[in-house]
RNA sequence: GCGAGAGUGGCGGAACGGUAGACGCAGUCGACUCAAAAUCGACCGACGAAAGUCUUGUGGGUUCGAAUCCCUCCUCUCGCACCA
């Protein structure tokens, strides 16, 4: 088990990093070493780093430590590099577990969010993260969502937002709206009510005008991870198809259409029906004159929307009676059914079935005996032998039973089947998207109070700038279902300020993704008068580094994408995309342990023993280890970061982080791993305290004759600013500390050369220095602490030095080792001064014993040096 | 099913087409100690007494030379998925 850091009495000088990590923090805040300007004039180049902000659950978790030490290493040496940098922080404080406090807890909303973001405030400033804390904000702050909500109104006149009806998932037990992740199994999260869908007035902002910008623009986010940028493309989901209307053979309730989206209008021959989503109206007409359809459609209705239910659902469907003409055969009428699988939210929801080439068609069509005519023949398929079984055959070929298509490439033939569409007047091709408008109602009271008001003469009336902002009641009740906003005694009701009659405000809230999906423009400037204030936003966006988790892949990212462009085609900014590069982090893991009564055990409870076997601390009974997971509570599988800065100090977790593994992957926590980690940060701690009690030589670097074991560490020194520096820049944090343990290595190695060596003696101040300055970006306080060892009468913190530089003309070896291979097998190694001539390092080879052995008596084809690096010889034979 | 990524010692991992396994963790032995911790030193892929042979998921290919490039297959992880 590693010691604590008190320091006894006979042991040797330990870092005190208790005392020492406040006191830096102390240094750094009174200096204000990362505080940046809103619009910077020292003409240094910019850097906007950012960590996504949490969502104040009331203590950090290791995934924050993570993702804010990778931030905090990218902004201090950014920061080191020359860049004046944008480090903010801030949270993402609206949200239902607020609502949930107050529910179960009878603490109010905004007391438990306020009390959450002081005690996580304060476990983040532990962390000595080099943060503008001075920018500081909270979504829930009606200095914040009332900016929002001039956004918002702004959007609105821009005509990006929208009210309209829409089919949501209904919680009747809650009263609420439920998010499709909210669905399980077809039932709300909370209430465990089977979900209904239900049609509902709801504010929607039209992403969808921006889906060709947002896809186009995918192509030149190069820093963004590849899985990131196709997951949006999927997402946004581009499909180029044919819009067609099917006549009805006889109208009904005047309807005389059904209009149909397709990708495959070629196979329009091969049509066996037409089916329709059970919200489609042409349904809803149906299920008015029949009961048995109008009981299909409402079952389908209890199913809710979510897409994984729709999934596992057995294809079904209702035969409606009606028909409709086939827009290219003349009196060939098709039947109309209702489907199950058919969605109302893309395309027109209504499709036409062709079997033969769709393997859903084919599977509603053998269920209900419905034809299959292939209308398609594969490459090589012979035409009075082909058919289709129960694999639909969905690739490319020739036409076949298609009339006027027949003899033509699937390519060809849809371009000729749009074509005898549109001659007729009845179709077109069209470009579709799977991207839907963003809903962004919610019928919550912890969340960002959307700025309108409803009145029986006006309509939707905004409110005016000048009663903004709308800012939350505090005194609700969260006695019963429903939202508190709703149910106010007072807050709702407001006078139009149009018409000056009674009126209501609207009650439902933003989505919190609303919230998120400006922040980064506002951490600009955040105590502007308007949103954001241009001019910073100007200099600052768009983010340079962002980083977070890849669980916001799609929703966040692709939100603040668009909402970045509404905000530029509303006059907030400059800029389209947010993030020029984006870096995903992966888990981070722990073992899972679990007693003999099959309750599992935080890590903080057991104990591994010398054997190797682990047991309950408290009861010292055996548990059983289980397999190595992401940290979750139900596990309880997780590492509590303020009891181990606690233990260790803020360095030593930092440290274990980033040297675990790259930063992408998942890592694994281990107290092996801290303690190892802790046990470097002593090691190097020493190295700059005996430096210190030494002398300083003081020696001319130019005229010196440095010994061979100076020019070595000197070497070292410089070979490691140079990786590091490289590894820094790519984020390959882990190569990059593997480097500073090697520096370490090199100085201790040093250590044990003669003290009487002068130049040594000079070379180790500069490698230990050189140590304190790399290290700055990954552990900051116990760089500081070695450097004001190394230089007491400093004036600058470390956090104020500019990165130091490798000399190039150190990197080169006196000697360098090159491999010598026979047939491509090595055989032994050469030294060779750098750069030796070809001639000279073959003749060396040639003569290197092992390798003369080898050729002797043999012919040698080739002779191949790579300068060096190695030699090969091909021998014949 | 589709898409993306990954397979290297006991473990995490390193490696511009050029000495595979840097660095760390774990482990073994030793020094110091009454002892332990801490610290320091040595060892640490497999087989072999050694010379040496083998070794980067599998099988092939390109190359003087492949963890790295190309093809086949296998496994794992993540994402998406009735999108017409």
């Amino acid at each position: 088990m590693p010691a604590s850091a008190q320091a006894g009495g006979t042991e040797p000088p330990r870092y005190d990093f208790r005392e020492a990590e406040p006191r830096w923090q102390r240094a750094w805040d009174e200096r204000g070493c990362f505080r940046a300007e809103d619009v910077p004039t020292d003409g240094k180049p910019k850097y906007y780093v950012l960590e996504m902000f949490p969502y104040p659950s009331g203590k950090i978790h290791m995934g924050h430590v993570r993702n804010y030490t990778l931030g905090d290493v990218v902004a201090r040496y950014k920061r080191a590099r020359g860049y004046s940098v944008l480090h903010p922080m801030g949270w993402d404080a609206f949200g239902l577990p607020a609502e949930n406090a107050a529910r179960e807890r009878g603490v109010h909303p905004a007391a438990w969010t306020w009390e959450n973001i002081a005690s996580m405030r304060a476990e983040l400033q532990r962390m000595g993260l080099s943060l503008d804390w001075s920018r500081e904000f909270a979504t829930c702050d009606p200095a914040y969502y009332g900016q929002q909500q001039k956004l918002f109104l702004d959007l609105l006149r821009a005509g990006l937002a929208e009210r309209r009806d829409a089919w949501v998932n209904w919680d009747p037990v809650d009263g609420t709206v439920l998010a499709n992740e909210q669905v399980i199994d077809g039932r709300g999260w909370r209430s465990g009510a089977p979900v209904e869908k239900k049609r509902l007035s709801q504010w929607f902002l039209k992403i969808t005008d921006y889906a060709p910008d947002l896809l186009a623009a995918l192509g030149e986010l190069d820093r963004w991870p590849e899985r990131v940028r196709v997951m949006q493309e999927k997402w946004i989901g581009r499909s180029e198809g044919a819009r067609l209307g099917f006549s009805l053979a006889s109208p009904v309730d005047g309807i005389e259409r059904v209009e149909v989206y397709t990708t495959r209008p070629d196979t329009l021959f091969g049509m066996s029906f037409l089916a329709l989503a059970p919200e489609h109206p042409l349904a809803a007409v149906a299920a008015a004159r029949d009961p048995a359809a109008a009981a299909f459609v409402a079952e389908c209705r209890s199913m809710g929307t979510s897409e994984a239910v729709i999934e596992a659902a057995e294809k079904k469907g209702f035969d409606t009676g009606l028909r409709v003409r086939h827009p290219f055969l003349p009196g060939a009428t098709y039947p109309v059914w209702i489907a199950n699988f058919v969605l109302m939210e893309y395309g027109t929801g209504a499709i036409f079935g062709c079997p033969a080439h769709d393997q859903r068609d084919l599977e509603f069509a053998r269920k209900y005996d419905l034809s299959v005519l292939p209308v398609v023949l594969p490459p090589g398929a012979d035409a009075a032998s082909f058919q289709v079984d129960d694999e639909a055959y969905i690739g490319p070929g020739t036409l076949i039973n298609s009339g006027f298509l027949d003899g033509l490439d699937t390519d060809a033939a849809k371009r000729a089947a749009i074509d005898g569409l549109a001659r007729q007047g009845i179709g077109a091709g069209v470009t579709n998207w799977r991207l839907r408008d963003w809903g962004v109602s919610r019928q919550r009271y912890w969340g960002c109070p959307i700025p309108v008001i409803h009145c029986a003469t006006c309509g939707v009336v905004p409110v005016p700038d000048e009663q903004l902002p709308v800012v939350l009641p505090e005194d609700v009740a969260f006695d019963r279902p429903g939202n508190p906003l709703d149910h106010h005694p007072s807050w709702k009701h407001v006078h139009c300020p149009r018409c000056g009659g009674a009126a209501t405000r609207e009650t439902d809230t933003f989505d919190t993704f609303v919230d998120s999906s400006w922040y980064f423009a506002r951490f600009c400037s955040p105590r502007a008068e308007q949103p954001v204030s241009r001019e910073a936003a100007r200099h600052w966006m768009p983010v340079d580094q962002y980083i977070g988790g890849i669980e916001h892949a799609i929703l966040h990212l692709l939100y603040a994408r668009f909402f970045t462009r509404a905000l530029r085609d509303t006059g907030h900014l400059d800029v389209a995309e947010p993030f020029a590069g984006l870096f995903t982090q992966g888990m981070v893991t722990h073992e899972s342990y679990r007693g003999s009564d099959g309750q599992w055990r935080y890590p903080a409870e057991v104990e591994r023993r010398a054997d190797g076997t682990v047991v309950d601390r408290a009861t010292g009974e055996a548990v059983s280890v289980g397999r190595v997971e992401k940290m979750s509570k139900s596990r309880r599988n997780t590492v509590d970061p303020d009891a181990i800065i606690e233990r260790y100090g803020a360095d030593t977790p930092r440290w274990f982080i980033l040297s675990d593994n790259p930063p992408e992957r998942d890592m694994e926590w281990t107290e092996a791993g801290v303690a190892g980690a802790f046990r470097f940060v002593q090691r190097v701690f020493r190295l700059a305290e005996t430096l210190a009690v030494e002398t300083r030589p003081e020696i001319d670097t130019g005229s010196v004759s440095f010994s061979s074991a100076a020019r070595t560490l000197r070497r070292a020194t410089h070979r490691a600013i140079a990786a590091v520096t490289e590894a820094l820049e790519e984020f390959a944090f882990n190569v990059a500390v593997a480097r500073l343990y090697e520096l370490a290595n090199a100085i201790a190695d040093a250590e044990r050369e003669s003290a009487e060596d002068e130049g040594l003696a000079w070379a180790r101040r500069e490698a230990v220095d050189s140590l304190a300055r790399l290290i700055s970006p990954m552990m900051p306080h116990l760089s500081e602490e070695m450097y004001v060892r190394l230089h007491p009468d400093t004036a600058k913190l470390v956090a104020e030095l500019p990165w130091p530089d490798a000399d190039p003309s150190l990197l080169a070896a006196e000697a360098v080792t090159l491999a010598v291979q026979v047939m491509g097998k090595l055989r032994g190694t050469i030294e060779m001064p750098p750069d030796a001539a070809s001639d000279a390092v073959l003749a060396a080879a040639e003569a290197e014993p092992n390798v003369a052995k080898l050729l002797a008596g043999k012919r040698i084809i080739k002779r191949i040096h790579v300068p060096n690096r190695i030699v090969n010889f091909v021998i014949a034979g």
